[in-house]
Parts: structure tokens; sequence; C-alpha cells
DNA sequence: AGCACGCCGACT
DNA sequence: GTCGGCGTGCTC
């Protein structure tokens, strides 16, 4: 082939492709057409914009085109577009999908970017702020610890393991406040945006107007704003979920990750990468600090503290020496009430009586989780999913929980002769409501969960109210286990333990006992101490019984050592390979292929290929999955492997309308 | 992702 | 006889 002498540009289009694209660099755009720079080119006879991810003097392609006109000096500094470009490397991802993530908006007018939902964060930042600033010992220890290390300015990871109400978020103030007088910025990461409103107003009290916050719920303006100021150097600190992390930072000194063992951080579609594992990477980029804070650190990041990659640093107790809260365990089996057993509404009426708060937490929205036929086991599922519809009151209506799709509501069998009442089984928040109103007429509820979401003010609305105490009881889902600051709650009733413990996924009983500890924290965080009552059917279950003991380091020695024998993380690394579409035959039949050759192409790097099998969740939207697992000892083949089938993937004309994905570090293997 | 090219049903 | 259905293939 001819090679070409001139000037080229390497473009990163947003297309659903895991490769760059050669432009021709016209002489008179030399100077402009810069790395970072955004441009236009053509693209099959239309133009579509695209960012310049390098320059090079000599191209291999024939056909190379030129560009057309240069939108903006560079958005993306060198380092951003090395940290781009090792996303886009280590997660098979298409790189202009990850430039698309790394600008602001998304990337509006490179990418499309979908429009979310509204959050809760303007209750959260009107709740009350803790003026406090006197340090424990341990909190004494960790600042000087992260001080040292931001002043140090190398590459410096550590791992804050502080229970809750420890105070860690003082700690990463005080880093950032160490950062600030080095003239550097500092990068906080949160799992979710609810959470980073109620950071950034703790910053804002030390830091005033020079704090940012990033995240996909801003409107376009505001989010372009504050990306605008991180660039120009105009702000101390970036708060913000998984994306920040992208944010542009002149001189950025340290980087925090709240809460680093949340699941949130892994996207779960399109792009999939771990937000807390980028920002690790980023951090030995640049040679800085990064401080990975949790409560309920996960097995990964304990391992890597225990193999003294990272530095262990713990705060075991809460601020101003108040208690952690008691727990209590009812047995629901040895209980008449499944839902409000009579331990727990005993515990509820008390705290009516002492004008004290309750928070009850249940994993599950919606009325009766299933319903099902006595006499045939009939159940109404999603046409379009392979899951049982759940019935809602108010509207009346089945609903799917993953595509929402909405059928009536049977109350008898429509299929067989009996024509019976159909059983209710697993009660959701909705239900749970109904009975408080009827067994404790006297307690003001209040319920929060992805229903009541809908509509974007009540959320906030519903947390405000509670923190005036206009309520006695904050009923809710995941939305209510971790973050919230309620000093008058003195109670937290865990309605059933047991509905994440059985998911067929190996991260099940970790991610329970977290959910447990998380939820367990919004107890007692005020002057009087608080009480946590767990009702489980499995008591004996390792994650309970370790929740209930408070015996954390024996739980995970049990959990690390069943990792080790049936070769999961943190002893091995995986991947899964999903296979998707409409056509159930053909994507068994692609999946099948797929295996065969990755297992092939797996073998000689020493990678393990396990599958291909249907996904639990073995049909969503009406597209049927199939997926493979992978695992190896090390990334390195395991990501070679993961990438020679999606090559072939692309290549094979045998996959037809079937969609091949690849999902590195997977957060959930169903 | 778009957008064109390409072979099979109901219409001016 | 055409208009158009969306299956499939490619984009520097």
């Amino acid at each position: 082939m001819v090679r070409r002498t001139m000037s080229y540009a390497l473009v990163a289009l947003s297309l659903p492709l895991r490769q760059s694209f050669t432009y021709r660099v016209p002489e008179a755009l030399e100077a402009e057409a810069r790395p970072g720079a955004m441009v236009e080119v053509p693209l099959r006879g239309r133009s579509v914009r695209g960012v310049v991810l390098a320059r090079v003097r000599s191209s291999e392609r024939a056909d190379a085109q030129a560009l057309t006109r240069v939108l903006s000096p560079p958005l993306l500094s060198p380092h951003l577009l090395e940290l781009t470009r090792w996303v886009a490397d280590y997660y098979l991802a298409p790189i202009g999908e990850v430039v698309a993530a790394a600008l602001p908006g998304g990337g509006k007018g490179l990418a499309a970017s979908r429009a979310r939902r509204g959050a809760r964060e303007d209750a959260v930042l009107r709740m009350a702020l803790p003026e406090r600033v006197t340090l424990s010992p341990a909190q004494r220890d960790a600042v000087r610890e992260v001080e040292q290390a931001v002043r140090a300015a190398a590459f410096a990871p550590m791992l804050l393991h502080g229970v809750t109400a420890s105070g860690k978020t003082e700690v990463y103030l005080r880093g950032a406040l160490t950062a600030r007088e080095a003239g550097g910025q500092t990068l906080v990461l949160v799992p979710e945006v609810a959470l980073a409103s109620q950071v950034v107003a703790r910053f804002r009290q030390r830091f005033g107007g020079r704090v940012g916050l990033l995240h996909s719920y801003l409107g376009v303006g505001e989010r372009r704003r504050n990306w605008e100021l991180a660039r120009r150097g105009a702000l101390d600190v970036v708060v913000g979920a998984r994306s920040a992390v992208f944010a542009p930072l002149p001189d950025l000194r340290l980087i925090v990750v709240d809460e680093e063992h949340e699941p949130a951080y892994k996207q779960s579609e399109q792009l999939r990468y771990h937000g807390r594992d980028v920002a690790v990477r980023r951090a030995q980029m640049l040679g800085v600090p990064v401080v990975l804070g949790s409560a309920t650190p996960s097995l990964e990041s304990l391992a890597n503290a225990a193999r003294g990659r990272y530095r262990h640093i713990q705060l075991p107790e809460r601020i101003d020496r108040r208690p952690m809260p008691s727990v209590q365990v009812v047995d629901l089996r040895r209980e008449d009430a499944a839902l409000l057993s009579r331990p727990l509404r005993a515990a509820i009426a008390a705290r009516l009586e002492r004008g004290e708060q309750s928070l009850l937490w249940l994993n599950r929205r919606g009325h009766t989780h299933h319903l099902q036929c006595h006499a045939c086991g009939w159940s109404p599922a999603c046409p379009d999913c392979d899951i049982t519809l759940t019935l809602h009151v108010d509207p009346l209506a089945l609903r799917c929980h993953y595509c929402d799709h909405r059928a009536p509501a049977h109350s008898r069998c429509p299929q067989c002769e009996a024509g019976l009442q159909l059983r209710q089984s697993g009660a959701g928040t909705q239900r749970v409501e109904r009975e408080l109103a009827r067994t404790l007429p006297a307690a003001r509820v209040l319920r929060l969960d992805a229903d009541i979401s809908r509509d974007r003010a009540a959320p906030a609305d519903v947390l405000e109210r509670f923190s005036r105490g206009e309520a006695d009881v904050l009923l809710g889902t995941q939305m209510i286990a971790k973050g919230l600051d309620f000093p008058d709650v003195t109670l937290v009733g865990v309605l059933d333990a047991d509905v994440a413990l059985h998911l067929p996924d190996f991260r099940a009983a970790e991610r329970t006992w977290q959910l447990l500890v998380q939820v367990a924290g919004r107890a007692g965080r005020g002057r009087a101490p608080g009480e946590v009552l767990v009702q489980t059917c499995t008591p004996e279950h390792a994650a309970i019984a370790a929740f209930a003991s408070g015996d954390t380091p024996a739980f995970q020695r049990q959990e690390l050592a069943e990792r080790r024998d049936a070769e999961y993380p943190p002893f091995v690394r995986l991947a899964t390979l999903l296979v998707s579409g409409t056509d159930a035959a053909l994507v068994e039949q692609a999946a099948v292929a797929l295996g065969e050759h990755t297992r092939a192409a797996a073998a000689p790097l020493g990678v393990r290929v396990l599958g291909p099998a249907p996904q639990a969740l073995a049909r969503l939207r009406g597209r049927h999955r199939w997926h493979l697992l992978l695992k190896a000892p090390q990334a390195r083949p395991l990501r070679e492997a993961a990438a020679a089938a999606l090559e072939w993937a692309d290549r094979s004309r045998t996959l037809g309308r079937v969609r091949v994905m690849a999902d590195i570090d997977p957060i959930e293997v169903l």
C-alpha cells in the first residue's frame, strides 16, 4: 500500500465503532487542528463532528479525506485524551463514545444524549449542616496521612475505611484544602447525584463559591458553565458522579472516591466503565494521591489494601464518641405478621411516643411482588421480559419493573377452571404503607421510591418534609438507604433483609451486608442513640449474622475464602460477553458459535471460558440474552481474549442480527 | 448510530 | 407496472 507523507489527524467520531478515523489536514488548518480540538469532517457524504485524538505524519489510508473545519480550540488536554484512550482500550469501548462522555453535556452535538429524571438534591441542600471542626484522634491521623500524600504529589492510593458517621467527609475536606494551598484542585466522586449536592454543600462551607457540581442531571447550560470554569482553573473542587471522573482540571492534586464500594460507579449499559477504577488510573497517570472512602469497602479494595497496594486508613469510631446503633434480628419464621412484626410495631410505637423518627427500608416497590394461582400455578408475566409482573395500587395495575409494561390487574385466575383468587406474594412499599395505616394509624407516614420520584420535585419535597418533622416514619427503597443525615431518626427497620440475598450473583452476600450496614448507619446520628431492627427468614445467613454481631473481619474472611474456592474476584479477573437479539434461535446459535471461537482464542492465553448460557433475565424488552463468562488471573490476557471475541463477532456473517458486547470487570454476573 | 442499497406486497 | 417495507452493510 502507498504510504503518503502529509499531515493527518486521527479523529474520534461518535459511532459505535472501536476505532478512530483518519483525515487529511489541509495546510490552512495545520495549526488549529490540534489534539483535543473539535472538528467537522465528511463521512459518507454528510458532515459530522469529531475530536482530534492525535496528529500523525503519514497514513496508509489512500482514501483519507480532508477535514472541513476546526470548530473549537482543544477541549481535552493531552492527559484527558490519554485517559479516554485508556478507557476505550481497557473496556473495549468505542473511542467516540468515551470522548463524548468526557465532554460537557455528554458530548451533546458530538453524541446523542438522553434526558434523565430529576433528583432529590434540593432538599438535601437545605438540610442542617454540621458546623463541628474538632477532629477525633483517628480523624487527625487520617488527615495527616492524606495531607502528606497531597504534599508529596505522587501516586498514592489510600483506602479510607471509616464506619458510618465517622467523619470521612472532613478528611476529604482537609485534603482538598491542602491541595488548594499548593494551588491545585480536588476531584470528588460520589456514587449518585443525590449524594453530590450534600457533599457540595459541605465543601462550599469551607471553600465558598469555588466548588462546582458536574453531573448529567444538570441542565446543559449549567453543566457547560461548570465544566468551563473547571477547565480554566476557576474551581478548587469539582464534585460529581461517574462521568465527572473526566472533569477537566488543569492542576489536579487529589482525587476522592466516596462510597467506593457502590455498584453505581459501574455503568451498566452502553459504556461500561467503572468510575472508581478509572479514577485510580487517572491518579496514577497524573502522579497524585487518590482516596477511596467507604464504611463497607469492596472486597477488591480490601484485597488491594491487604496486598499493600493501597494504604489502609481506618476510622473505627463515630465522631463525638456517638455509639453505633444496636442491632436486633427478628426471625420472621417465628412471627405471625411477616410485614410488620410485633417487635417492629412496638419499636415504631415507642418512637411515636418519644417524638422520634423511624426509617423503614424495603428494597421492593409496588404493592405485591407477584400474583400466583393456587390451583394451576399461573402468574401474570411481562410479554417482553422474562419476569413476573408486580401489582401496583394507586393506580391499580400490573407493571413490569424492567420495561414498565402495564396490564390490567387480575383478581381471579384467567387460565384455569377454578378461577381462584390469586395469591399475593412478596410485599412492596405500597402494601407496607397500607399496613402501617391499618396497624399504627397514629403514625404519619411518608413514602419514597421510584414511583414517587416519577414527579421530579417529589423526592425533594418528601425529604424536606421529613427533615422538618412533618412525619414520623419514612418508608422507602434504595433511595433512603445511604447518605441521608436525619438526627431525629433513632430507629431503622429493615423490613426484608433477604430480598437481595438470593440473587444468583456471586456478590449477593457482600451486597446484602453492605446495604444493611449502610441503612443502619442512618440511625442514631443525633444525640439519642440508634436502634436497628432487621426482619429476616434467614438470620443464620453469614451476611445477616455478621451484620448482627458486628464482626466485620470474620464476614470478610469467610467471603474471601468462598471467592477463592469458587475462583471469583478479587482472586481472578472477570469479563462477560453479552449476546442479544430478538430472534431466540439466532441468539442461541450465535452465542454457541461465539463460545467456540472464544474458547479457542482464549485457551493459549490461559483464559477460561464458561458458558454460553442464557442470562438470569433471559429476555429483556423483547431481546433474548445469552452470555459467556471469561476468567483469568490477570487482566491483560482476559482483555485480549475478549477483544479477539469481539473482533470475530464484528467480522462474522453468521451473527447476523445479533449484538455482541463486552463487559470488563462486570459488577453483576447474573 | 445513520443512511443507502436491495429485493417482495398493495396502490395511483 | 411502481412506492416502500426495513434487513444488512459500511462509514476515513
